[in-house]
DNA sequence: CAAGAATTTGAGAGCGCTCTCAATATCTAT
DNA sequence: ATAGATATTGAGAGCGCTCTCAAATTCTTG
């Protein structure tokens, strides 16, 4: 099929070049049986106008890229990834943005690929996650003063002209650890991310949660383990020798590890080792037992983050946008509060 | 930081914008040390031509589009659809092709956008992922001549010059259910998907293969299910009443749920019932107790999407490529072949 | 109904690249 | 050294759009 071009409209519906693209581009003073003959020509040929060659005569391109640096293979697992890619889809698709998808499990992929992003003028602007630590990508996109919106805090002090979306994790974990010590548990064990902004986070709130109600913190109660469900299961292995009756997990996969690892020892969950978790991913409703977990609004997450960074697009230069949604602790079988 | 221009480069390194258009593109017949003397100003510049520019005086934009058409929310907590994306994505890395992602949630959404990716010329190609019934969406790229390839078969006859890339569903589950006749079970029951052309086929090779060895089929063994550990758990519920020796699911999402419900009746896997699912997906290996499954390669099915589009665009008018990757059986304990 | 103001339209340049074609530089063989 | 072949380079048009500026049209108002 035969591409039309803005001038072929323009003589089907007896106008100029220039009238069409007023048409197209919403300007005003056109007038109304003009606009209505445009619109028809427009909607009976399906005539879209021709991206590059918008993008070059306004110098943008409507295109939204998704950035995800040194993702390694097993993140991906993980619903995260795949709600957040979701919910920024669908608000490009609203938005009329294209969404162009960049993920990079290497470092040299990372390399090789960057440069392209931002020197091409491909892009209009740029969703982040940087959930590890700094990668140079973030001080790239500055030098070249492409707008963008982090989804997660920044770790660094230059945060401050970072926009970002985030989630509280902090008040998640401390809600979590609250909801366990109020159950009568005191031996509350931690299964732990590092090197992630979001684990730092977590752990900041279940540390204070049990400093506010008076409770030591034991250090030999913390376990590190990756985002996995395996990775769970042995940091719950060795979180067992020390006996805790309790357990707060940074993730619900690794929630589900460390149940798997409670039942493999012969014993309960709750009765013997409550367990709480993070995320409230759609297994962890049909769990078993069903997980208390941390509900973090990670749809929303995506969408605001889109919506941050069309707002920052059209106002810029613009102040950074710094927005942090509310968690919710969502009580079911495992922590021991229901049955 | 201010972008440079072909001219601009040119000028730096004392030929005109024609001769550095030709070492960027790799055109032959340039004196090496003019190569030279350009290549080293365009990486001390960190130049990357204007994609705008380059796509309009090309026509082709290096932009491929990944395209997922009436998705459902569930469709994505299976880590079937996060693999392939990364995949694609790698795959476009490697060979400088730009993704671009288009999930649809709905009908009208697809309706909207759809027209922007064929028409706008923005996309030099499609992969399709349609594993559901036909959206109009097929007949749209053809009418507007983008080359595409599908990742998964399609059902209807005008499949012949449509390509793709599948994996061999029919093999697997006569794979998957041989396994089970010749470890002595008999009624063999089906938690099969339904309205998806995978579905069909492990349906059909899940008949083929009682047939061969003999066996009636028990239409009441068959259960319908979705592709959520949800759904298998409902469809074993009710497959239960029917006393199966073992259960063929079409997705280890569904084999999870199935031996939940068998684990809730009080039966044990495989003693009392034996599970098989299908996908080979990380939790597999550490379910409980571990899954026997079908192997499919996912990944390779996107990276071979992309490498076949690749090839399409550079040879077109192309004939239809048709590739169907094997799959294989990975026994585990679950079917009660080892321990 | 004319003259000025306001609205609506069109012409033309230009965005940064590719690609053709012609001009120039270099090489080969006599 | 020189004609002819060949390799290398540059000039210029054009891709389809936006956007400015001026022309043409319509609307006011005395």
């Amino acid at each position: 099929m035969k591409r039309l071009t803005l001038e072929e409209i323009g003589q089907i519906a007896g106008v100029s070049r220039s009238t069409v693209s007023r048409v197209i581009n919403g300007h005003p003073n056109i007038r109304p049986a003009v606009r209505q003959r445009v619109e028809d020509v427009i909607r009976q040929t399906g005539y879209q106008p021709n991206s590059a060659a918008r993008s070059l005569a306004s110098s943008q391109s409507r295109v939204f890229g998704l950035v995800m640096p040194s993702l390694m293979q097993s993140a991906f697992a993980d619903p995260y990834y795949p709600l957040v890619i979701q919910a920024i889809s669908h608000a490009c698709n609203q938005h009329d943005y294209t969404p162009a998808l960049f993920l990079f499990q290497t470092l040299e992929e990372e390399e090789k690929t960057s440069q392209r992003i931002v020197a091409s003028g491909m892009i209009d602007g740029l969703v982040v996650t940087a959930d590890t630590i700094e990668s140079t990508f973030v001080s790239k996109i500055q030098e070249y003063e492409i707008p963008f919106v982090q989804i997660g805090r920044p770790l660094q002090a230059s945060a401050a002209d970072i926009s970002y979306v985030d989630v509280d994790n902090e008040a998640g974990s401390y809600l979590a650890a609250s909801h366990l010590i109020q159950l009568g548990y005191r031996r509350i064990g931690q299964l732990a991310t590092a090197h992630n902004v979001a684990g730092a986070h977590r752990d900041a709130g279940f540390r204070q949660a049990l400093t506010d109600r008076g409770l030591p913190i034991d250090e030999s109660l913390i376990e590190v383990s990756d985002f996995s469900e395996a990775g769970g299961y042995d940091a719950m292995r060795a979180l067992l020798e020390r006996q805790p009756e309790a357990v707060f997990a940074h993730s619900d996969a690794i929630a589900l590890g460390a149940i798997r690892a409670i039942r493999d020892r012969g014993l309960k969950v709750p009765k013997d080792i409550a367990v709480v978790g993070f995320d409230d991913m759609p297994l962890a409703a049909s769990a078993d037992p069903p997980l208390t977990t941390v509900r973090q609004p990670i749809y929303r997450t995506g969408t605001l983050a889109v919506e941050t960074l069309i707002d920052i697009v059209r106002t810029s230069p613009a102040p950074a946008r710094h927005i942090v949604l509310p968690v919710e602790l969502v009580i079911r079988a495992s922590s021991g509060a229901v049955s």
